[in-house]
DNA sequence: TCTTTATATCACCGTATAGTTGATTAGTTG
DNA sequence: CAACTAATCAACTATACGGTGATATAAAGA
């Protein structure tokens, strides 16, 4: 794909959000389903409110999908692109 | 490919290092062929020590190589990963 | 309605980093 | 040596971003 001179800032932006290691983590959290927010805390260390603004971020971005069932709100990955993304990455790596 | 504790900080880091505009154009005029630093400085805008920092930096982390000529340094991409990148990221913005 | 719980948001701080500039250095060529 | 390309260094500004504690919002149940 011709790289449109528009597009830049835009895949910019979503790099940016995936080069973080703790997005990465919280986003590898989420490989084998929908997870709480509450869940999530556990998983990754952050605290409530960082945990939080990153959820937003992700959201924003498409990056993951949410439900809300009672209190809770079940976050889970849009789709698979994250992990074609980092497979490419880590090709470069080893 | 299961993500490794050990890659999270890798990985980030190179999305980090996508996740800047200008340094995506910069591997973008280098799509059709190498490019010397001055013909970079031309069509990037950046002074010559700012771009020379940025290709320091994509060169240290793998994504373009180079080779010296005379008083001249060719940059290229050094393989397709970044295209592949952008190609999935593009899909997720349209 | 009052309480509890889960999540979102706000305000603030500290730090990291991009961009810029000017100067210098290194290496190459003629 | 003189001219040129590129890398590097130092210093500065501005801004973006992550982290955190406090507060707000929303839903459920007594």
């Amino acid at each position: 794909m011709k790289m449109n001179e528009k597009l830049f800032d835009g895949v910019a932006e979503r790099f940016k959000v995936l080069g973080e290691s703790g997005r990465l983590r919280i986003l590898d959290a989420l490989r084998d389903g929908e997870l709480t927010v509450g869940d999530l805390v556990q998983k990754s260390g952050l605290n409530q409110a960082n945990l939080s603004k990153h959820l937003q971020l992700l959201h924003s971005l498409g990056f993951v999908s949410r439900r809300k069932h009672g209190l809770f709100v079940y976050y889970q990955l849009a789709d698979d692109s994250v992990f074609k993304l980092c497979d490419i990455m880590c090709r470069k790596i080893t």
